[in-house]
DNA sequence: AAACTTGTTGACAATGGTTTTCGCTATGGT
DNA sequence: ACCATAGCGAAAACCATTGTCAACAAGTTT
């Protein structure tokens, strides 16, 4: 997966092209719907160092006059997660958050006040290569590796 | 908090005695109850490597007889989050794992298979080292590291 | 030891994110 | 154009976690 997205010509930093889509899920038999698009559509548009909730998203398509329900927010992220396009984050808030899974990026890590929940990304080359000779060690294959540091923020202190 | 705790005559390795329980609760206002002794027991007793859940413990206590309700043992384990005697782990999972933190250990992480969950653990100095220099740069007070892996093991393959 | 103060408990209700259900719709193939 | 079926969405269900509050008990004062 990742390597066909690596590899193909559509592939952009930072963004994942309708077409890198479309491939995937045919590859996979899924169908190419309108709101598979537009949810993905979101998570291009976010900032660097957004993170989305599932309920931020739909209440982005809702303002963009976009009608679109809640389950099919949830299947989709789902998908895109399998798929590899998206990254899943398990902050230790009440919710889980999504940003997007650029396999030519070096993966972030994230560095969070656990007073005011503020989140801080950070770059980290030898993070990813240790967690892919932990995978390789117990025979894993490597899907994500997510470093999250807990602390308190120097505003909260 | 954790200096006290690694200095106190009272600490061993792997588990919480009662008087270091005591020790912090007294300096924090807090009581010593009953409750908060028998949540923290079942800690000790899980073997290496166990991941319990708010579920979990309850579980536990009232097969052994204990009654006890679910909104203490809630509160007790964000009590033991925050005196430093436990570690709170997301692993994405529905719901959240509680662990022995054990100031004199390395922290350990772990590498999950995102098929069929199971959990395994390794340990890596290297990596709180690396979390221990991104908070200073930050200016964040350190409370935890979590280097979470995840992957599809040989069996899901 | 009894009275007192106040942190803590627990039954129960409420919350809120996520999942399920299922009749309807739209996609992709013939 | 037609068909088979993957996907959608409104609503209900689910379930881990939190809030409420009267009763209780830990620790302190008399
Ligand atoms: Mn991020
Ligand atoms: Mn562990
Ligand atoms: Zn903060
Ligand atoms: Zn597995």
């Amino acid at each position: 997966m990742s390597l066909a997205t690596m590899s193909s010509p559509h592939f952009v930093f930072g963004s994942h092209h309708p077409e890198v889509l479309k491939t995937l899920l045919n590859q996979e038999g899924f169908r190419i719907t309108q709101q598979r698009h537009k949810i993905l559509e979101v998570l291009n548009a976010a900032a660097e160092g957004d993170h989305l909730s599932a309920e931020d998203i739909h209440q982005k398509l809702l303002d963009q006059g976009e009608k679109i329900g809640v389950s099919t927010i949830y299947r989709t992220l789902h998908l895109l997660v399998d798929l590899g396009l998206l990254r899943e984050l398990a902050l230790s808030e009440e919710r889980k958050f999504y940003e997007l899974s650029n396999p030519m990026t070096v993966a972030h890590h994230h560095l969070i006040c656990s007073h005011c929940g503020s989140v801080q990304e950070f770059e980290d080359a030898a993070i990813v290569s240790l967690g892919q000779d932990e995978a390789l060690r117990q025979g894993f294959s490597l899907l994500d590796c997510q470093f999250t540091v807990y602390g308190i923020c120097e505003q909260c202190s």
